[in-house]
DNA sequence: AATTTGATTGTTCGT
DNA sequence: ACGAACAATCAAATT
């Protein structure tokens, strides 16, 4: 099934309130969990279900819902939403990228646009109206969410989940959102997922009564930096699965696994002096620590025998896990696992699970896990056996491996008691610290061939995720996907796409590196001046365009952190997002048009980076430029690329030779549309142009692989659709990607970081 | 029963 | 006593 956001922007006029499903009333007797419940278990959304979100293009900025037996809306009613325009966008696959962070950041991103669209289009016009979307009803709650409490929520925008069969599947407004992004992300080339979603069940049931809060900055900031960490890029700590914490702090995360090496250590070893010594210590320090340089807080706490540990009480434990728990919660009692036995590998929907909660929560920060989770659920149903497969191939895979890492950690404990066993899952992540010495193998797609100090970030992530990594289109996806959510300016008007214009492709970047850069091998790439980055949301450059701000224009001279955008949405904060037109990681389709058959496939990256040869940096003012185009943006620059929209975000490389720009590269997972490129200033223009590789996109399978360099014809693959001529050239070019983007985020951190 | 995340609670240790 | 750090539990849903 397709999951596709159609998203109106309302003008901000009053809704038409039509809408049944807006009424208030209906709701208002559930509480929160009963009402979700109760519209889940109505409106569980099948398979074949569609949600989306629908913006038409019409002048009158009504979001429709279309829903055919939708219980609560009929599908003509619409609601004002403020200027996203007609679009359908296409929720890109979930980014299997464990990098919540992105994801949220993306979310928010999205929704900032949508609530600044709200915003500035109805703020533009006069009144403020809300831009929340919301999904139920009237209640203000729910719109306060996304909008400040103050505003009335005059206008919804509401998404609503259409079941076609009937039953309408609640979903919040920000979930389709959510939903969009983090599914793109995920799913590669894979079918687009369409998502009906009521907007207005949604946002009772789920969201609705508790206070949706507006997005704290802090919070957004939070997952963002976990993300992108202020300037690292280290994303949250990973999940149980994975040992390793990203976490700056080495004694946190380590301390508990090393407690627990220490005590197995210790066991098989009688001494605790040997401790430092085992190898196996050693590495799980090192995994565990996530950071390389921290070896030296790492081992202290290995050093120190029992007496030292600070970590509270559990340790001790023998007690810990039966006695102490006073909760009476003694519950289970849980073995102790052996740290460093291969972690099992998650399900399909524990997959999915991670990847969408974090897009959900940073949307709703106040929902429950309990909301949460049965969001999760009801998007899970509506997934398309084809999404599925793609978590289910992953957790395929990740069976595999562990199956692997299973067998090699008992021969190990067989063997040797003392010596653990470093599968692959711990070698990820020593990635991060040690260079990798880059296990040709599978997983580490991603070379970390940076030496220098600032510790990639990447790396630790990356590797970390055993199973899901181990794909390399994963991995660059997951690297790769940025979004530049924010835009600062306002001026966008809600009108302002015409649907026709193009199917947007939410945002779009584009990284321009030199050459000369990247010829450092790519290690070096961080130390790029400052200067020489420049980073352009496309999104504000738009409205910027059309209206006011001419900010924007300047981004070339001063590059916006990356993570400035990402982190710290405008001080309007997501309200002026709104504005911004498509959100990324939903992808705008054209409602209308006979783009939409072409919408189908999808994917991709929003980020696009291309390398200039030397010569051309000259011209450029900064060797490094990051577009993120809209998908309102389009109107500006309708790329000739005809394209295809949609997408995900997705990332594309490009090396200019100086002749002529060499290849466009999308993440192999998923294809890139060639829409992607818009640009909305002219200096985005230039570089866009020159991108040959989109062409080849859309004509058709490219002609030679999309490795900067490579001129080999690509091969058949499910994996890369045939972008590439191998997965060398898949490594390669997702390590160039990626550290364009390191380089790109270092610098930002660098100069935003205050 | 396991997994997903995040909050909460309880325990222990150090100051 | 207080704070820090950790472990365990819980929520709903799926596998």
């Amino acid at each position: 099934m397709d999951l596709n956001f159609y998203s109106d922007l309302s003008d901000g006029t009053a809704q038409s309130a039509e809408s049944g499903f807006l009424d208030p009333q209906p709701f208002n007797g559930y509480d929160t969990v009963s009402k979700v419940h109760a519209v889940m278990e109505h409106t569980r959304v099948q398979p074949h279900d569609v949600y989306f979100l629908h913006f038409p293009a019409s002048a009158d900025n009504y979001l429709t819902i279309s829903g055919a037996t939708h219980t609560f809306l009929s599908s003509s009613e619409t609601f004002h939403t403020p200027s996203l325009g007609d679009e359908e966008f296409e929720i890109p696959p979930i980014s299997l990228d464990p990098d919540s962070a992105l994801t949220v950041s993306d979310v928010v991103s999205h929704f900032s646009e949508l609530s600044d669209g709200t915003v500035a289009g109805d703020s533009s016009g006069a009144a403020a109206c809300v831009r929340s979307a919301v999904v139920g009803g009237n209640d203000p709650s729910f719109a306060s969410t996304f909008v400040n409490p103050p505003s009335q929520g005059l206008e919804r925008l509401s998404l609503g989940v259409m079941n076609p069969s009937g039953g309408g599947t609640l979903l919040s407004s920000t979930l389709g959102i959510d939903l969009g992004q983090s599914i793109a992300s995920h799913f590669s080339s894979s079918s687009p997922m369409t998502i009906d979603v009521p907007l207005s069940d949604v946002n009772h049931g789920l969201l609705g009564h508790s206070q949706l809060t507006t997005i704290d900055q802090s919070e957004l900031s939070a997952q963002l930096g976990l993300s992108l960490g202020g300037g690292t890029i280290l994303p949250r700590p990973q999940s149980p699965e994975q040992p390793l914490s990203t976490t700056p702090s080495p004694t946190g995360s380590l301390q508990g696994d090393d407690m627990d090496d220490f005590r197995q250590k210790s066991v098989l070893v009688d001494s605790p002096v040997s401790l430092p010594i085992s190898p196996a210590v050693i590495s799980m320090n090192s995994s565990l620590s996530g950071s390389p340089a921290l070896p030296s807080s790492v081992t202290p706490p290995v050093l120190v025998p029992a007496g030292v540990r600070r970590g509270g009480g559990k340790p001790a434990m023998g007690s810990g896990m039966g006695i102490g728990i006073s909760g009476g919660a003694v519950k289970k009692g849980k073995k102790k696992k052996d740290p460093n036995e291969p972690q099992k590998p998650v399900s399909a929907y524990a997959l999915f699970f991670r990847d969408t909660q974090a897009a959900i929560k940073g949307q709703n920060p106040n929902a429950t896990f309990g909301e949460v989770s049965k969001i999760v659920a009801s998007m899970w149903d509506s997934l398309g056996e084809e999404q599925k497969q793609v978590y289910k191939r992953k957790t395929e895979a990740a069976k595999k491996e562990y199956l692997k890492a299973l067998a090699a950690y008992r021969a190990n404990q067989l063997s040797q008691p003392t010596v653990e066993v470093m599968d692959t899952s711990a070698s990820p992540p020593s990635a991060s610290v040690t260079p990798p010495a880059p296990a040709p193998s599978t997983s580490s797609p991603v070379p970390a061939p940076v030496p220098s100090p600032i510790p990639v970030p990447i790396p630790t992530r990356i590797p970390q995720h055993s199973p899901e990594q181990n794909t390399i289109t994963n991995i660059c996806a997951s690297n790769i996907i940025l979004d530049l959510p924010q835009v600062t300016t306002r001026s966008r008007t809600g009108a302002y796409k015409p649907p026709g214009s193009s199917p947007n492709p939410p945002t779009v970047t584009k990284i321009i590196i030199s050459k000369q850069m990247l010829a450092a091998g790519g290690t070096q790439i961080h130390q790029i001046p400052t200067s020489m980055v420049t980073v352009i949301p496309a999104r504000t450059l738009q409205p910027s365009l059309s209206s006011s701000t001419s900010s924007p224009s300047i981004s070339v001279r001063h590059p916006p952190p990356l993570q400035q955008m990402q982190h710290a949405p405008p001080p309007p904060r997501l309200q002026q997002m709104v504005h911004s037109s498509a959100p990324p990681p939903l992808q705008a389709k054209p409602r209308g048009g006979g783009l939409v058959a072409s919408v189908t496939t999808t994917p991709p990256p929003p980020l696009q980076i291309k390398i200039v040869p030397a010569p051309l940096q000259g011209e450029l003012a900064a060797p490094i430029v990051v577009t993120t185009a809209t998908a309102t943006s389009a109107s500006a620059a309708t790329s000739s690329v005809p394209a295809a929209t949609l997408s995900a975000p997705t990332v594309a490389l490009q090396v200019a030779e100086p002749t002529s720009i060499v290849t466009a590269c999308s993440v192999p997972a998923a294809e890139v549309p060639a829409e992607t490129e818009e640009f909305v200033s002219g200096e985005m223009e230039v570089e866009v142009n020159a991108s040959p590789g989109s062409e080849e996109r859309t004509s058709g399978p490219p002609r030679r692989c999309v490795r900067a360099g490579c001129t080999n014809p690509p091969v058949e693959s499910k994996d890369w659709d045939r972008e590439y001529c191998s997965n060398e050239c898949v490594a390669t070019h997702c390590r160039d990607v990626f550290m364009a983007w390191c380089s790109i985020r270092s610098q930002n951190s660098t100069t935003t970081v205050k």
